[in-house]
DNA sequence: AAAAAAAGAATGAACGTTCATTTTTATGTA
DNA sequence: TACATAAAAATGAACGTTCATTCTTTTTTT
């Protein structure tokens, strides 16, 4: 009963001392030190639940990913129409941002930077997967643009991502009636024009 | 007779050395003695040329800014009408990422993180006046949504950094065909629907 | 021959990681 | 329940390396 022992706790604080002094240092001023001290732990100790720094903020990505989208899908369920199901999503992928905006500012900058290898990129991509299954379902019936992917989601999803960093510098506060405007900006660039 | 006899070509190569290396490995991982050798110089003479890193990076990435809203904004003038005005301006900003994706990368790895200092990137935002002087103009002429100016940037501009970013993973390939699908969705997300 | 530019080697600090030891927890026995 | 013991978890200090920066010397330019 080895591993099963550690305590969940611990490791927990580390993800979050990881999270908080990337989000405000950058990954190159966060050395194992100084996220030992914020998560009350010896230096020592974090190897103990990772192998190194590399695979401590691979596995803090994946993680928070892992929340991210869980979040995003949490209400919906393939049946809904397209457009409200894509309301739904975006929705909550906007409530996501605003609410737990830690996190989702921890994952625009692994998103932008070479912090994190390609495999844990990659399982960070797969999540995302019913949202994939929507717009080949919109396409289909001719109410989503016949757009790649990516042009997709540069549009209706990334957004999110730069008024979030914004928002952070300070310059810009996102409320509920700029997200009603996002909302329409995203659907209206992906939305087929009748 | 001191600074100006320093080589203008040494300066250079270190600029470039440092936007590739950035690109390629993160600024966590980017020594001042790669920089130096990429730019084949010994890493003391960097501080003939740049105060420190942090000298170093804050004016690259002003000096890439400064490039890329010169070419941006070369071809526009004022009078223009706001469509025209915005599909010229658009088109320059996608025609740079694409032909000078180094540069436009290390600005977008730049934008999503702290490894600039907050003058610097005052300092960059400074130059994209004109685009928001036109779209002052579009939204008085009711062409444009009255929206923040950061919601419009976040759907018209800033989706080109997430293809760009998508093309240097490899997993797409960002072509005329794209560009114009692209332009359509940014200027669909911005404009008033009548 | 003087000044400027460049170089390589040196320096001290900081880093990621490991080591030797102590503390805590779980387990078995009376 | 109380104690003994072994295993696991946690630690602070230490290690070797790498880094940004500086110092001293050499090369190039004027």
């Amino acid at each position: 009963m080895a591993k099963l022992q550690k305590s969940i706790d611990k490791r927990n604080a580390l993800i979050k001392a990881t999270i908080d002094l990337v989000n405000n240092n950058g990954f190159h001023a966060t050395p194992m030190s100084k996220i030992a001290k914020m998560a009350n732990v010896s230096p020592a100790t974090i190897y103990l639940y990772f192998e190194n720094k590399q695979d401590l903020v691979n596995k803090t990505y994946i993680e928070v990913k892992a929340k991210y989208t869980i979040y995003a899908f949490e209400t919906y369920d393939a049946s809904m129409p397209i457009e409200a199901g894509f309301e739904l999503i975006w929705k909550r992928i906007a409530d996501f941002k605003l609410k737990d905006s830690e996190n989702a500012m921890f994952l625009a900058q692994c998103d932008n930077t070479p912090i994190i290898d390609e495999p844990s990129r990659q399982e960070g991509i797969k999540h995302l997967q019913p949202l994939l299954d929507l717009w080949a379902r919109g396409k289909k019936e001719g109410v989503i643009k016949p757009m790649s992917d990516y042009l997709l989601y540069a549009y209706a999803i990334n957004p999110l991502s730069f008024l979030l960093m914004s928002e952070k510098r300070g310059a810009f506060k996102l409320d509920k009636t700029h997200i009603e405007e996002a909302y329409l900006s995203a659907w209206n660039s992906i939305k087929v024009i009748k």
